[in-house]
DNA sequence: TATGAATGAGGCTTCATTCAT
DNA sequence: AATGAATGAAGCCTCATTCAT
């Protein structure tokens, strides 16, 4: 009752338009993706874009939060579920890599780059990771090193093994040798 | 003198092209940048941009090529000098974090973002660190983990504490965490 | 009305363009004809030709399509009616001619050259004639001398009369004149 | 004596620029070529070109004159040797066809169109043509039939037939088979 | 004279955005 | 609100030509 038949239509042209978004912005890479690209992409006159977004980085940004919404629910599961520092540790990776590989698109596989990196998906759940890391530190889940340090060490370490579970390796694999590295070092590594 | 002053003119060109090239990437990330305004920050004709390069790729090429020629031997020394993996470790990270130190541009600091992490002289430098990496674990100087895996996450750790750098953090520093960090993990930080 | 007002300066811009491009194919040559002329010859702005046409050989052709639409139906006319060789050809120079005549623009008469001779218009009626030689000679209204040759050589009669007609010669004459010759050769026109 | 080396160098210079002009000229088409595309057929500077000629067009005229030398003493030859009007037109167009044979290039054959008719060797050998057609008319050689409809459709008749000379055609064929034409059209071909 | 780099005009095309319908 | 053609700025690149050496 409360959605017109218009309004039905107005949710549907943005979701339309989301959609299609993400498949180009994976597809040419977030920079060389035009409106016209999107548009293109859609069964929507070149006009409806703007009833909705002023630009394409707008809808990238309507992207990371959609996608910032579906992935906090899971990280607050896992951050609540944990009592050590390890098993915090691990559900975050867990979650980003889950997250991440489940975002794989199967015919994207290979010809991967720093420049793909960009994506809504990894860089929501890399925000998210960050901040969770901090609030870890803050709380003395993780011991108090030297926070920003800290939190971009570890993020490195998510977002470029992120980049193999891209290309196809085990979450459960990466997930281990990340908690490890962090946790023990090389050294804890070695003794795995 | 072998060369003319035709020659010397010739060299200029390019290198106050190289040098603009830099300096707008730097500041506008390498997607954004168009060939014109590479040549909008030269006092050159637009058509002469073509008689050195053909493409913003090429430039692009070019810088990476003659930034690579400086760091290497750096890395070699290092490298050579290196009898521990620990010491290896350090000395590379050391070395990578103060090459980017040395080109962090003092008006360019703050507003850095992901896409900026593409510059040239970080990916030279990262991609020399990785293959250094690889390279000691074959040798028995690092412990052989999942190479692929290992060499993912230690880049991802320099890379993102290069972030840092860029942003005024101290090398060494930086250099003796991401050391802890890599050889003994989040746990080992603690005892520093 | 089946056509909306939109639709109908839709057609407009594509006649615009059209008459435009043939104003300028006559007084230039196509050769020399860029599309950018084509658009100065227009109240329209640039980006709107690419609405219409990807280039200026698809507006070439699309002209000849115009244009051999309008002669095509006055050849099968000639040609039906004609019930000796003679009143075959003398039919078909004076559909050619006509048509070029009609087309003869009184401000480009004069300075008219071999390159000029690239014009849809000429080119589209020479097709159509040299077609209908050859289909004249398979069904024995004209001898079957060596076809290729003959087609080839009335082909060239009548492009080069056309010019003669393009700068003001009378339709008629040349029309005789061409038909004398064709059929008995330079002694027939002495008889004339 | 009288050629120093300088002379010699600038003689040749002149001539590879010519014969550079020539060969792309007949690959690309005149209307397309570029004075760069002459250059760089050459081992020539770009600026040494100018030296020599002012644009595309004067070599063009440059190689017109000197193929027009060529050609005009055979030409003189045949009309010469002509006692009737039918040897006058025999030898003319003999000579224009060997002259279009010994050219073609069997490289080039086939994909000839409309546009490559403007090769310098064929319009010099047609403009010559032409003019010997109407001194034949003034002398009497000839009949005194409409002069510049008759030149203009005997020279139709060559420039066509010329075409299938390039293509391979034998020449005295086509000279046997251009002269009957003109002189007792059509009818006069069956009967041979 | 020969050279070839520099110049900037100008061609081609695509783009973001507007706006009448 | 949806449409899609029109607009003209702006990117890319090549070209003819000049001019210092």
């Amino acid at each position: 009752m409360a959605t017109s038949r218009r309004e039905q239509t107005k949710a549907q042209n943005r979701e339309t338009i989301l959609a299609a978004a993400k498949t180009v912005f994976a597809t040419m890479g977030f920079a060389k993706v035009t409106v016209r690209d999107i548009i293109r992409a859609t069964p929507l006159a070149s006009g409806t874009f703007y009833n909705y977004f002023k630009s394409k980085e707008e809808v990238y940004q309507a992207l990371r939060d959609e996608i910032a919404l579906a992935v906090r629910p899971r990280l607050r599961e896992a951050r609540l579920a944990a009592a050590t520092g390890e098993e915090f540790l691990a559900a975050n990776f867990r979650a980003f890599f889950t997250f991440v590989a489940e975002r794989r698109d199967p015919d994207v596989i290979a010809e991967t780059s720093r420049f793909r990196m960009d994506s809504p998906e990894v860089l929501a759940g890399f925000a998210e990771l960050r901040e969770d890391l901090e609030r870890a530190m803050e709380s003395g889940l993780l011991p108090r090193a030297n926070a920003a340090l800290l939190a971009s060490a570890v993020s490195g370490i998510a977002l470029e093994l992120a980049e193999q579970v891209k290309q196809g390796a085990d979450v459960e694999t990466v997930t281990t040798f990340a908690t490890r590295l962090a946790m023990g070092g090389i050294s804890g590594l070695a003794r795995s």
